[in-house]
DNA sequence: GGTGCGACCTATAACGTTTGCGGGGATAAC
DNA sequence: GTTATCCCCGCAAACGTTATAGGTCGCACC
């Protein structure tokens, strides 16, 4: 047995196909009593309509993109997860890109999802975008698009965020209660507007607010980068008796590094971090950090999609609330 | 501008919509500089097919169905993301969907794969899944499934797997080599073929090759769930040597539990898990795993749906090599 | 000058929907 | 009995492709 279609049902019940088809939609033209039989019939016969017939008259198609730089990765994971959810309950499928930090990758993503006509997209940009051509590209096509986590710093774009700014806040001003000495700050892809963000804001918060700040702060890339990063600084003559990590995989790298020499945490050393949430709770003692949650993030990003294709009026840039999660490391 | 169409070429161009159509296919029936002109001119205006609309005609998607139990994963976030890589280059695209370990939520899901008509489908079975009615009907239609990790026991499924009897075997020799005494092995859901094979598998290993195998099993589901179990386990009058994980949400628990009783691993308690990579080099000393690769995987169920696709035969079962990975925690 | 053939192109009918418009029949109004 | 008014419903044309089945032309052949 093959699908279904308008033309079987309406072949059976001996009546048009416009009918049926105004018949499921409820259409005021149509006989309660008609509508009746052919809703029974619809799902006597499992009728679902198709499509791609549906997209290809009415050009529009149900479908969100998202694209992410990577989708192995916790925070992405979450947020990826939490817009499925929130999409599929509203009827609506999601389409996952992965640019991988590449321009053309990403910018051959983007044209996918033009070609399937997707009714908006989710984008967090990669390390390499310069300018937002591809994007205004969708936006001329009236499609919506909604930046999350790494965001153009220009105006007219809508995006939700960390609060970014707070978070390293947050965790500089720890640091400086504890009364820290010596502090190493790891960030991720200087490129990112997050990374920015989160270094001037934490440099400043150090800088106004510390007596005697002695700080430095690098760009690690990745696990490896990081714990080498880390490695030299603490050998150093007069190590760092604190670090903070930009993420996830920055921390697992100066973890690793602080491991390797044995040091004890935090009577050694301290160590802060940005997080989605499980990694600092690994260790032990577990780290303190400041949550930054994807699946929130999600759950905010989408409704605020929602709104732009409701064409209903909402703030251009949203945050996300930052919370420190105290642990033991400092 | 709106998309550009083979209508409009065909205007530009003075010729048939048709002849437009098979010139840019490469058809024998056009002549060189007909196909020439078109293609500059397709070139020119950006011309892209309608996907619908080629659907719609054609009854074939490019694209492929993914149905994990949750997105939110390490090991299932590789094997997506392998699938998807080789996917986009063979000009695929993969729609990806959630079953919560739901079969509700599964099934909708599989019926909107159907729906979308999707060229294939990668499935990983939810822990409620009973029969195999829903994916039945998928290959009813002549959509090709390939299952992984998660497989139905039934034969007559395409299916590729880590070699699970084997990866336990591997982790059960090294504790037997190590000579331990009281084995303490978690495992996941007890419905899932993966858990009855890993815990088969790893049960026998001890108890016919080891000396005084003294061995107690438990399926904690989730990370409090194994930090509670575990720390039940080790608090006890004799307390087990070594504790096995299945993966690594048991492990993050194991380890809370050890990290809560400030016991030193590996003098006091020794760990072994089967994990997809990163978790275990994340403690100090790191743990001892057998490597379970969601990448790889990825790239064997992708290689396995291609030859189904295209009617190539090819094994039921394929599996993929287990290898042990030594850390310092056994 | 038919006939046949190859090379090249076009017309047309689908695929399954949605939708503007028009029409038939019944009832009410005059 | 004619006209207006509703309420239902059907016709047919799209949407952008692909595929089948013709054309048309020029040229060679006996």
């Amino acid at each position: 047995m093959q699908q279904s279609t308008l033309k079987k049902l309406s072949a059976v019940l001996g009546i048009s196909i416009s009918t049926v088809s105004r018949a499921l939609k409820n259409h005021p033209d149509i006989a309660e009593a008609t509508k009746a039989k052919v809703r029974e019939l619809a799902t006597a016969m499992e009728y679902e309509p198709n499509h791609n017939a549906v997209q290809l008259r009415t050009r529009k198609s149900n479908v969100f993109g998202i694209l992410v730089p990577s989708v192995d990765n916790f925070f992405y994971d979450s947020f990826i997860a939490a817009v499925e959810e929130q999409a599929r309950l509203q009827g609506y499928s999601v389409l996952i890109m992965q640019s991988r930090d590449q321009l053309d990758v990403e910018n051959a993503n983007l044209h996918l999802f033009r070609k399937n006509m997707v009714s908006g997209v989710f984008a967090s940009v990669s390390i390499e975008t310069e300018d937002m051509n591809a994007f205004q590209k969708l936006s001329d096509q009236k499609i919506p698009v909604v930046f999350f986590d790494r965001v153009p710093e220009l105006p007219g774009y809508h995006k939700v965020c960390l609060s970014d700014a707070k978070a390293a806040r947050l965790a500089a001003e720890l640091i400086i209660q504890k009364k820290k000495k010596k502090v190493l700050g790891l960030f991720g892809h200087p490129h990112l507007s997050i990374t920015r963000m989160r270094a001037a804001s934490f440099r400043e918060t150090l800088e106004k607010k510390a007596p005697v700040p002695q700080l430095s702060i690098d760009y690690p890339e990745g696990i490896d980068k990081s714990r080498e990063v880390c490695l030299a600084a603490l050998r150093s003559s007069d190590r760092p008796d604190v670090v903070f990590c930009m993420g996830d995989m920055i921390l697992v790298g100066v973890m690793q590094a602080i491991h390797e020499l044995q040091l004890k945490v935090p009577e050694e050393i301290s160590v802060i971090s940005i997080s989605n949430g499980l990694f600092p709770t690994m260790y032990n003692p577990k780290i303190t950090y400041v949550e930054t949650n994807g699946g929130k993030l999600g759950k905010l990003a989408f409704s605020q999609m929602m709104s732009a294709i409701r064409h209903e009026p909402f703030p251009e840039i949203s945050y996300l609330e930052a919370d420190l999660i105290e642990g033991g490391s400092i």
